[in-house]
DNA sequence: GCATGATAAATGAC
DNA sequence: GTCATTTATCATGC
């Protein structure tokens, strides 16, 4: 038998909401120039979204690294707040592309249907 | 982390390789004991298992955040904090 | 059957 | 040392 990784507590793991990918995605689309929220709006993220701060975390962890294993994301790596960009840098169309001032029609992520209040697992 | 010879220094990241169950048994009970290991031991223990030291070292670090998230888990399971 | 959340090795900042 | 993060796996939902 295969040991599982290690099921001691975790358990079932849960789908976000459309919410809360929603909330998410947008934040990360807003700040595709620094795609890293702090601690302080990795929590004020968790409190919109109902999750724990381990959960937007992880969120991002996996978002950041499945949107740059498709091209679909750019940005500069280690960029710490207050350094702009001005270099060259290729322009790359990409649907994420963080270009400087590309004033990109900002698609609205507007999947708003449902509102449950589901968070509470059990 | 490169272990002989870096001719220009191409530091190729260390491919992720789950450790097997009877590594991780060895390694969960001697951080039953110690949650901070000794150098003597982590040598013996390298050894033992076939790791690096740098990897049982490592094996510890990781091994302490995972209490601390347990712990952190388990407090806001309740209280909506 | 993949998308997605969570975990386990491994790195690096500090 | 801690700790955020990256990378590859793992496990589950649908």
């Amino acid at each position: 038998r295969y040991g599982t990784v290690d099921f001691g507590g975790s358990a079932r793991r849960k789908n976000a909401t459309r919410e809360t990918t929603s909330t998410l995605k947008t934040w990360l689309y807003e700040h595709r120039k620094n795609p890293y929220p702090t601690k302080g709006e990795k929590i004020m993220l968790a409190i919109i979204t109902k999750m724990t701060l381990t959960q937007v975390s992880t969120w991002f962890a996996n978002a950041r690294r499945r949107l740059k294993k498709e091209n679909k994301m750019t940005w500069s790596p280690k960029n710490k707040a207050g350094e702009e960009r001005k270099e060259g840098t290729p322009r790359e169309e990409d649907e994420y592309s963080a270009e400087g001032e590309g004033r990109a029609e900002q698609k609205s992520y507007k999947e708003d249907k449902d509102l449950r209040f589901s968070d509470l697992e059990e | 982390p490169v272990p002989p010879f870096p001719p220009g220094a191409p530091r190729t990241r260390k491919k992720r390789c789950p450790y097997s169950k009877f590594q991780i048994r060895e390694l969960e009970r001697e951080f039953f004991f110690n949650v901070y290991i000794n150098k003597e031991k982590r040598l013996q223990l390298s050894r033992m298992l076939n790791l690096s030291d740098r990897q049982v070292k490592i094996w510890f670090q990781n091994r302490r955040m995972k209490e601390k998230k347990l712990s952190r888990d388990r407090l806001q399971y309740f209280s909506g904090n």
